[in-house]
RNA sequence: GCACCCGUAGCUCAGCUGGAUAGAGUGUUGGAUUCCGAUUCCAAAGGUCACAGGUUCGAAUCCUGUCGGGUGCGCCA
């Protein structure tokens, strides 16, 4: 299957040439050939592939670049899918490939239909992958939204590279904004037998969809919890109010097209009387990482409340951190953190030795000590990444939308994606790297037009499957397998073709290098400019009648642009899979 | 004060973990166009990759420092 991915292939090739060298021969195990990497040139006109082998080895061999890649480029040559080297620049040696080769990379891309990009790069490894995580508080707002997809489009690709992906949840349901959420949804609860609760007092959350939930409690236990003391009716409201929480936010998700396969609730860590975390700190304890004492207070400006206490301490800057972190406060319960502790160490029970975070960047004062903790539990067998994911600006027609939490004014995501769509919404997400801030305009979402990457994505998607339907008029009875149209590739052999081959041929590169960078967006730029190379294409066939996909006056010529066509039919497709959105057979 | 993220065309952004003359889109300018589904197509102009050093055959990319923008900084979750 070394044709599933030209740049490894020829690398591999380069690879054996090399040892048959006598140059390299001579010093046999002492050079390295791992800096080689096999590419494409940024400029066409070089070639097809180009390598830098030459330069990275001459040194160790004790030769120059020029020479070396002379040596090589002759030996190369003489490959039967090679047509032309040259030796370019400081030593760049360039390959133009044959005919017949791109010929057989469309074949691979045909009989592999959507499987085309697929890799074995995370060879079945597990990992976790935890994103959203939002406070069962309420409705999920527009703020998770970015984090949301980024985390799910990333769990997709790894999967499709290859590893074995758990997408997580991590439920905040022991904190004390929950008990504030209980006492909130009881007041509902009063309001719903009748009673008369006036404005909503500070502190408490406001909004309405606290209302059914209230509701939900009077049809269930009626006037019963009236008479119970805060004490007794606390824990039952509060199960309930979290479960109609995560119930909406679960709906929430769906309708983004984002699926955890695990939530994994906060509140089991503290049960039996914190036994989790008891015996996480305990773990971490015996490894030596656990003291009590007193932080220094911050630099800069001190708090004006500022008090030396003493505190169970996680010694975290000895693993990388840049202060140590409290595990128990000075009260004796335990600190956010101290949950983290123990979720980290269930997520390493249970085998994970890779672990993604999705967090938003007012996260960023987490990575350290997250990092630190993976170190420290594991002795640094676990590699743990923090991916951030930037704000997001949203603009109505140029202005932006203000939002004020305090009020319960924000622009939730349900809001969002009704009015724009699921798929405009995930592709935007991702059409910018987590890293970046990300600008979100509802009109320029909504247009239907080249301005808007998801509809020129999918618009080539839909333009691939009306060829088809246009073959079946011109062919009555048509009918292809992936096998006919394979079997045709060589009558494919006009240079605007085999430009688009090459752009397919990229596919299971660009899947592989965003997989290991953990970079999703790669994925939807990648679509866009596969996209674009077909629409480019098509366009030639406007002046260019020659260049047509239908042909109905050769049916063999048609069969072999039919397979081309599904084959960038494929690839759009899995690519818009891996970002979860739809491969539309039509636009309307 | 400290830590992290970001400074690339007028604007919005890519840049394949160190490669060749730094690329798209949009905007500007100049042409083409009754077209197999989109207000389309082609071309040109547009750059001190924030700045200064360093690492090496080679730096937008890696290291250090400076400037500018954002985020966060005990016993909140």
């Amino acid at each position: 299957m070394g044709l599933m991915n030209l740049f490894t292939d020829f690398e591999e090739r380069i690879k054996t040439l090399l040892s048959t060298l006598d140059i390299v021969r001579e010093k046999e195990g002492e050079v390295d050939l791992s800096r080689i990497n096999v590419e494409a040139p940024r400029d066409t006109a070089h070639g097809d592939v180009a390598t830098n082998a030459a330069m990275v080895l001459a040194k160790p061999l004790g030769t120059n670049p020029r020479a070396l890649a002379g040596l090589i480029a002759e030996a190369l040559g003489k490959d039967g899918d090679v047509s032309e080297v040259s030796v370019a620049g400081p030593g760049f040696i360039n390959i133009r490939l044959s005919v017949a080769y791109w010929q057989k990379v469309l074949k691979a891309a045909i009989l592999a239909g959507e499987d085309f990009g697929r890799s074995q790069a995370g060879g079945g490894k597990p990992i976790n992958v935890e994103y959203v995580s939002a406070n069962p508080t309420g409705p999920m707002h527009v703020g998770h939204c970015r984090g949301a997809v980024v985390g799910d489009t990333l769990a997709n690709l790894l999967a499709y590279a290859g590893w074995q992906v758990t997408k997580e949840y991590y439920i905040n349901d022991a904190g004390s904004q929950i008990e504030v959420l209980a006492r909130s949804v009881f007041l509902r609860y009063r309001e719903a037998l009748g009673e008369e609760i006036g404005d909503i007092p500070p502190g408490l959350y406001p909004g309405d969809y606290l209302k059914p939930v209230g509701v939900a409690l009077a049809d269930e236990f009626g006037q019963s919890l009236l008479s119970k003391t805060e004490a007794e009716w606390l824990p039952i409201v509060k199960n309930k109010a979290i479960d109609a929480m995560m119930a909406m936010i679960r709906e929430d998700l769906a309708a983004l097209n984002v699926h955890h396969d695990l939530f994994f609730s906060e509140r089991t860590l503290h049960a039996d009387g914190a036994g989790p975390i008891r015996n996480a700190i305990n773990d971490l304890t015996f490894k030596g990482h656990v003291y009590k004492g007193a932080l220094p207070p911050p630099k800069g400006q001190v708090p004006e409340d500022w008090e030396d206490r003493e505190q169970t301490l996680f010694r975290s800057t000895e693993v990388g951190d840049d202060i140590d972190r409290p595990l128990i406060k000075s009260d004796g319960s335990y600190t956010y953190f101290a949950a983290d502790v123990a979720y980290f160490k269930n997520k390493y029970d249970r085998g994970f030795e890779h672990m993604i975070y999705v967090l938003g960047a007012d996260h960023g004062g987490y990575v350290k000590r997250l990092e630190a903790l993976a170190r420290a539990v594991s002795g640094g067998t676990v590699t743990l990444t923090v991916l951030l994911t930037q704000l997001v600006k949203l603009f109505r027609d140029g202005e932006p939308v203000k939002m004020s939490k305090r009020s319960g004014d924000f622009v939730t995501l349900r809001e969002v994606v009704d009015e724009v769509g699921r798929d405009s919404v995930r592709f935007m997400m991702i059409y910018r790297k987590a890293s970046e801030p990300l600008d979100f305009d509802f009109a320029k979402v909504t247009e239907q037009s080249k301005d808007n990457p998801v509809f020129y994505v999918q618009y080539a998607h839909a333009r691939c499957r009306s060829v088809f339907r246009q073959a079946a008029e011109a062919f009555p009875g048509f009918s292809l397998s992936a096998d006919e149209m394979a079997a045709t590739v060589g009558a494919l052999d006009d240079p605007n073709e085999l430009q688009l081959i090459a752009k397919l041929a990229e596919y299971p590169r660009i899947i592989e290098a965003a997989a290991l960078a953990q970079e999703p967006h790669r994925v939807a730029f990648y679509l866009y400019d596969l996209a674009s190379a077909f629409h480019g294409h098509w366009n030639k066939g406007k002046d260019n009648t020659s260049l047509r996909f239908v042909n109905d006056k050769n049916r063999e010529l048609t069969i072999a642009r039919l397979g081309l066509v599904h084959a960038v039919a494929s690839v759009l497709k899995s690519g818009l899979s891996i970002t979860g959105t739809d491969a539309p057979d039509e636009m309307r």
